[in-house]
DNA sequence: CGACATCGATAAAGCGTTTAATCACATCGG
DNA sequence: CCGATGTGATTAAACGCTTTATCGATGTCG
């Protein structure tokens, strides 16, 4: 009965047993080299080598195997709020998903970045300027209130990592997993100007992410297509989704049949002011959103928005950060793009009857008005 | 511009910008030890090295420091089903917000291990004959449907591990963090007898687990302390929760006011079940749980149960992980037990007013009844 | 004055891997 | 028979850090 602290075995000590030097038992595990300086191994040593390392259970020491240069088939995951939020529902969960899956497949374990928390509940990767991520082959970057400074200084560290969703990084090429936000916009337009909208309403997150620029680019884009056919798109600014029903209320003066907001809860919010004044969605008014969020708000019917391919883009993150590491010295970012989907819902329909059709003025130049704040113009 | 990573500045480059060795570098930044051995640094020296650090930009490697020092900062959590499910609500979730809480606290890193799917969903910790968990100074071990083997070879090969939830394994002693379900099962019984129940029906899972096996026990227990109060307890053992329904109205038919199920699930079938029969929760039958599951079940009223103190077994769990790693070479394990709470939802009153009271028996062996399988007893 | 702490710092030995350099040995074409 | 080629292994040098042993001063005490 052995006391004192259980030493693992080493790769000298199945050398030892194996009758082999510690290199080879290096070679064996690493599945032998392809360079030409390579170790190599008979099968039959290696043979010999496996049931040496099986006898005593040797697995290889994470630390040294990074310190000397080489893989320790661990995949970071950093985010930027805890990963396990008491809220109901998870906003990482499907991300988190796909990133499991995607590492699973390809036997590597997660490392589960705790970050240590500055001041508030943000992370920071750099603990007195150490960068905690070293730990692990490269990462996973997740969440959406980051800490662009530090992005940077990532990238300026050569560190291999992936964001999962576009990034825009200053001084650097950020490599990224991201949705492709602005093409399903440009889809949700026609689907609107499809169902008969002329008139459409924008309700805009004045915060400034990729993602929503993404969406308000494909958004733009959609409408400039079809030019000839609407005849307004008001565009408001808001700070948050309290402002919403006035706004709301500005939008409805300008006439306008359909509201598209850039993610599902401010879209909730629209209809619940929308029900506040009397109006039904969507045979009053249709309501859509350019962005969705896990879980489903609640006593709302189903609403009709782009939906994000969290768990495929999970599941792409790994595979390109995987990539990155095995072309080393690479300076190009790595990206993948992913489609998006449009959940149709139960929001948008066609325009009441008496607002149909009915264009004003002909200019191409009058299709797109006043893109204010929420508090400029006028008072309803 | 350079290519490839960056490399970035040494303890020896420091010591070299700062005229000292290595050594002294490496005192500065730990604060100097403590022992009778210990470098020891004059402030002026200090102060020079740390103007080095500051000038060259130096970050200790985590690498080579854990290597170095022995240990990883690491825990590691084994599940044996995915972390991240797709099911809406995951069954891991609050247990890994206390872990990550704790390990946080403790400036440790979490290591998920993906495992590697052997035959159907379940994952291996033996992956070839080898521990793939050995990466991690020590691991909690969390999940419902384990390999009892597979645990024991863990003890055997005298890994530090922590399980979530009490564990009897053959031939070694197991650490763990387990919850109170025996004495929160004979408060449930109080609680019951409290509302006026005489008549009780007991509807048990068959599977032999350590919480169901607790619970069991503490009903018993409750059962036997109100064994002067209690008319009856009619016991039945079932595979499935889809026998419910049928055991529900053999329970009936022996006159019943008071369900008790295993688990929350359970219950909620009951409650349908109820339904279904055109009675009325709590007004007509009591139902009351012995376990909680994460997330409601939709459309029926708050069940009473007994809650699982998820969040604090984890923290518990790396407590003791911390304990274990502190103490090597202890052969005794460490455990905990939690309590459990109880919530009182609205599925327990009292019995309807024709029920009460009418002891029929005095007996003292009348009041435990048939423990039949689902397909015994008598017919409705 | 010699033995002996004390202080401040150095040198060097690991920690467990990877990898470049090297080596022993057989095979083979010329 | 000799050099070229290839195969299968070994040695030794990093990798960056911690830690122990050591060492030269400088006092201090008996």
């Amino acid at each position: 009965m052995d006391t004192g602290p259980r030493k693992r075995p080493t790769q000298a000590d199945v050398g030892r047993l194996a009758q082999v030097s510690a290199a080879v038992v290096s070679a064996v595990v690493n599945g032998g080299g392809s360079g030409s300086g390579a170790v190599r191994v008979s099968e039959q040593t290696a043979a010999r080598v496996w049931a040496a390392i099986r006898q005593l259970g040797y697995v290889p020491n994470v630390a040294a195997r990074t310190l000397a240069g080489g893989r320790n088939n661990i995949v970071g995951v950093f985010t930027y709020e805890a990963v396990f939020p008491t809220e109901a529902k998870s906003f990482y969960h499907d991300f988190l998903a796909g990133i499991e899956e995607a590492a699973e497949e390809r036997g590597c374990h997660i490392l589960l970045f705790t970050g240590s928390r500055g001041e508030g509940r943000r992370r920071r990767i750099y603990k007195d300027g150490v960068n905690t991520l070293q730990l692990a082959d490269g990462a996973v970057l997740l969440g959406q209130d980051e800490d662009r400074d530090e992005l940077a200084e990532l990238l300026r560290d050569r560190y291999p990592c992936v964001f999962v969703g576009r990034r825009d990084i200053a001084g650097g090429e950020a490599s990224y997993a991201a949705a492709d936000y602005a093409s399903a916009a440009l889809r949700m337009v026609d689907l609107i100007v499809g169902a008969g909208h002329r008139r459409i309403g924008r309700i805009q997150s004045d915060w400034r992410h990729e993602a929503l620029i993404d969406r308000e680019a494909g958004f733009v884009d959609g409408c400039r297509r079809h030019d000839a056919t609407i005849d307004s798109v008001d565009t408001l600014l808001t700070p948050s989704n309290d402002a919403i029903p006035n706004l709301l209320r500005m939008l409805l003066g300008q006439r306008v049949t359909c509201v598209v907001t850039d993610d599902h809860a401010a879209a909730a919010t629209v209809c619940r002011a929308a029900a506040e004044l009397g109006l039904r969605v969507p045979e009053d008014l249709s309501v859509a959103a350019l962005g969705d969020y896990p879980g489903d708000e609640p006593g709302i019917r189903p609403i009709t928005t782009v939906t994000t391919p969290r768990r495929a883009m999970g599941v792409e993150a790994v595979r390109l950060l995987a990539e990155l590491l095995d072309a080393p010295g690479d300076p190009e970012p790595h990206r993948a793009v992913l489609d998006c989907g449009l959940r149709r819902g139960e929001t948008v329909a066609a325009p009441p009857p008496g607002e149909e059709g009915g264009r004003r003025s002909a200019g191409p130049e009058q299709s797109h008005r006043s893109r204010g704040s929420f508090d400029a113009g006028p008072a309803l």
